[in-house]
DNA sequence: GTCCCTATACTCGGATAGCAAGTGTCCGAGTATAGGCGG
DNA sequence: CCGCCTATACTCGGACACTTGCTATCCGAGTATAGGGAC
């Protein structure tokens, strides 16, 4: 898996913070989680053209959520960022070789192919079940009120 | 994820025919699944390293299953070729930026963290859950009869 | 004082290099076998 | 006829090129803003 996932989630959870009226430029969320702006970038806009965020162009503009986060599930991030498509790839292998049939005995998918998607789906499900809000809760109650003030502080800089 | 598990998992219910006494070399593998054989020799290897399959040199010579089929799981076989590491790897990067604090507060992982956690676990539960013997199982009772009469064929030849 | 216009500075967006890991291949070390030889 | 020895052919195992996709970067198109000027 790539490394885009972890920042573009982060940074799903700082824009959280950002009031509805108002944007958080990508250079902004590169300096805080220390990324390089260009490639976070990159990601940014996987995400925005999957409707996670939105963007605003010129002087003032930004990122925002395109969506209360309570309605952003983890694997919607993932899905945007890493393009969606299952890990396991079936390359029917079985209709290769000596010992093939007709392609009348392939119809079905094999025991493999279905085991997998099996554990992929159980993996998707698992990150269905978390929101970005989830996650937000969870930082509220285990962040050192230290730290959230000096992100609130940060945070009042960045918005300007 | 790599397309060696594929070939791994087809030869492992493969060689789950082999009778205890008696082996399939790497070339016959390659052949009836029409891969190419230097390179499915290559994930043999970490199969045998990691204890799914024993190999024995020389002239008649080949790969075996190490345990019954019944004690192999499908995650038994993807750690050995993928090399076992989680798919999302966390880089901390929530101690970076601006707004950082101190060390002690970042004892317990992050919520993306853990998040991923259980959906890694999910993903490898649902593919515990599954043996190589029950492969078999499903392919003894979906595969046609002239199928396997022309795969039973094959394996007299191969086993010579 | 209010409205409008223009220059500006800042934003996003896609097109462009670099690198690591997976992919594919090869040849050498080692061994159980098969045949021949001697007893 | 039986046992031993040697040459052989076949096996696995690790070391060596190549390609795809992730990583990283840059510059251009577009726009809301801020200031100045006209009314």
């Amino acid at each position: 898996m790539g490394q885009g996932v972890e920042w573009a989630l982060h940074c799903c959870t700082l824009l959280a913070l950002v009031p509805p009226d108002q944007t958080l430029p990508a250079a902004r969320l590169a300096e805080y989680h220390g990324v390089p702006p260009a490639y976070l970038a990159k990601h940014l806009q996987a995400m925005a053209q999957a409707g996670i965020v939105e963007s605003t162009a010129g002087r003032k503009g930004g990122y925002r959520l395109a969506r209360p986060a309570s309605e952003i599930t983890l694997i919607d991030v993932i899905d945007a960022v890493e393009g969606g498509e299952p890990a396991f790839r079936c390359t029917e292998i079985r209709r290769r070789g000596p010992a093939h049939g007709v392609a009348a005995d392939y119809k079905a998918p094999c025991g493999i192919h279905r085991a997998m998607t099996r554990a992929d789906d159980a993996w998707r499900a698992e990150l269905a079940s978390t929101t970005i809000a989830d996650l937000l809760r969870e930082l509220s109650m285990s962040v050192s009120p230290v730290a959230i003030r000096k992100a609130a502080g940060w945070f009042q800089e960045a918005l300007r």
